[in-house]
DNA sequence: CATCGGTTTTGAAACGTGTCAACGGAGTGT
DNA sequence: ACACTCCGTTGACACGTTTCAAAACCGATG
């Protein structure tokens, strides 16, 4: 712990007092220039500016905050800031809080719930203008506690969030994993890995509820066609170390498709798949989930589901600045549809 | 311009005197408990905790940061939140900030002069501990500036600062450039393109330095093997559009590798080779410029200089904790040495 | 000249925290 | 009993901003 001692000689920055001083007119006035302009007389107006060019003054965010109770940032937490699929998110939300004059305080839970609290804690110490949360489980009491903190926050992702405490937009996990199914099940696959993370996040259960439904109603057992891999996180270097399990069984037993929970698996799957010198899609179909950038960048393309990035962390912002102007805002629930992009990992299964 | 009207019914959270009277003591023992634990009482410490508990209450950090002057935040302002070898520098300094209990606040400039220029202006405001800045252009008056609000930085990926204003940490780029040249140049090829971004961006400049050089070594004359393409933008789309201008003038006539400034423009240039049917090596050999995660994950893996990025965000961080604890502290320049990843992009030129 | 209406400016009071000199009390040595 | 030290606690103040009622100003009108 640093104890970030101010150096000796640090002068403190000209406040608006001194601003005033040096105009001739009081503190109030410099303050109406900085906040209404209109208020103040041409002249005195002039006067001031001129103040604060030549101490090049800038506003202490802090004493506004602490008059004000709020601070003008409002915070986005992430599950994994290296995820591209988050960081788009991220520009969304980053492009509608500028229109609203809000600095974005991005934070990464790095899928531990620990360091979750800590960023929630941090943005109720700094009195956020509100945020916009992907939780990292199914506990939700840490958003509750920010609720009853006076700050307000969007859920991300997370559509079972009670409606009285706050907004969520989301996209249909259980239509993607629906769609994907279809897919899968329509190219006449049978026996199927569905490869996902951490039974505790609510997102991929469903995508895998969406793809139970579509062998179900194609009439085929799910519980006999559906294995599962559960890895502890959703990155690309363990999707490249469950290869083994995916393929155990060998040529005539193991799956011929493997839907991944996420591209970032997907990816790393299909390095894995290469190494082992099996080719996509004419050994195995891989199916992603987000559509990431580079999903299409990759040979084959990752055919994948893909969810309006950008279009979600903008419309999060957009929810909660209506939060923020209108006091009597009713909490609500968006849906997003996704989307399947077909490229080229999947084929039809030639038995 | 949201307003941000505060809800009417919004009580202000409690502080530290209310606190302060609920345990029965004064608000210096409160702000004692907190920060000073040691010189406080075990039995009055146990009912000032009580009291925080009861109450929930948060410290305000608004309240300190206008006393001491200085926020428990830093920034980081990186050039594009969405290319993956930032978010690998932000894990870096996020990592090691958290060990100094220091908050991170990440910016972003989308490779734009005017929103570099309203993010360090947005921590000034926030009197920002301090700034870990990959400065947008060769200007660099707008860290100048910074340095004179009294916010320290040290500048990342750019090694050209006046040592008197701040500390920077980099990677050699003229010996990365170097690296690829020789390897290219090894393979035999004699005709080569260097796919870039705008000139003002020093690093790039550097890696081509470096790639001339390689060529200047070996008796070859640079300027009739090099063709330079520039592109407005670092990104994969730009990268995909300029396979057209990469090969002109036919097989015959047209580089035999190209070298991409940046992984994600050989990623995306990739894309586009093979979108007009042209195999990597086979037909042209590619080599990359970071090597992000993806492109292990491509195939063929890509050929790149890696940088060391997390641990060029862990040191930035670290130097500039220096910085904070230490007021006499002397800036310093950090030169990490790249190092050159083969894998399987760049093959022999056969003539 | 007194009065009025409207605009512009002022001054003081808060917001929550950290600091620091001063204070009180308990113990110790003379 | 007194002087002295040590430790824990207090109380007041300062930080920079915003707000708001009140004051000052100005030109016009009766």
């Amino acid at each position: 712990m640093s104890t970030a001692q101010p150096h000796p000689s640090a002068k403190r920055p000209a406040g608006i007092t001194e601003v005033a001083r040096h105009a001739g007119v009081s503190p109030g006035t410099v303050s109406n220039v900085l906040n209404r302009p209109e208020r103040v007389a041409g002249p005195t107006r002039a006067r001031v500016e001129a103040a604060i060019a030549e101490l090049d003054y800038v506003r202490n965010s802090s004493g506004s905050s602490l008059r004000s109770g709020r601070s003008d940032a409002v915070g986005l937490l992430v599950l994994d800031v290296t995820n591209p699929f988050f960081t788009e998110v991220a520009r969304g939300m980053e492009d509608e809080a500028a229109e609203a004059g809000l600095a974005v305080l991005l934070l990464n839970s790095a899928e531990s719930g620990t360091r979750q609290r800590r960023n929630l804690r941090l943005l109720a110490e700094q009195r956020a203008a509100g945020a916009v949360v992907m939780p990292v489980d199914d506990d939700l009491s840490d958003l509750l506690w920010l609720h009853r903190q006076g700050v307000p926050w969007v859920a991300l992702d997370r559509g079972d969030v009670p409606e009285d405490v706050g907004c969520s937009v989301s996209v249909d996990n259980h239509a993607g994993g629906l769609a994907a199914g279809r897919h899968l099940v329509g190219l006449g696959h049978e026996r199927v890995t569905f490869l996902t993370g951490p039974p505790a996040i609510e997102q991929v259960r469903r995508r895998h509820d969406g793809l139970r439904d579509a062998f179900t109603e194609s009439d085929l057992d799910p519980d006999g066609s559906i294995s599962v891999i559960e890895l502890p996180q959703l990155n690309p270097e363990q999707g490249e170390r469950a290869v083994d399990a995916a393929l155990a069984g060998g040529p005539r037993q193991r799956s011929t498709a493997v839907m991944c929970a996420n591209d970032q698996l997907a990816l790393g799957f299909m390095k894995g798949l290469g190494r082992r010198g099996l080719r996509v899609p004419d050994d195995i179909s891989v199916i992603g989930y987000d559509n990431v950038d580079v999903a299409s960048l990759v040979h084959p393309g990752l055919t994948t589901v893909a969810q309006p990035k950008y279009e979600l962390g903008r419309t999060a912002m957009r929810l909660l600045r209506a939060q923020l102007d209108d006091p009597d805002h009713l909490h609500q629930r968006l849906l997003f549809s996704p989307e399947l992009v077909l490229r080229g990992s999947t084929a039809a299964h030639r038995p």
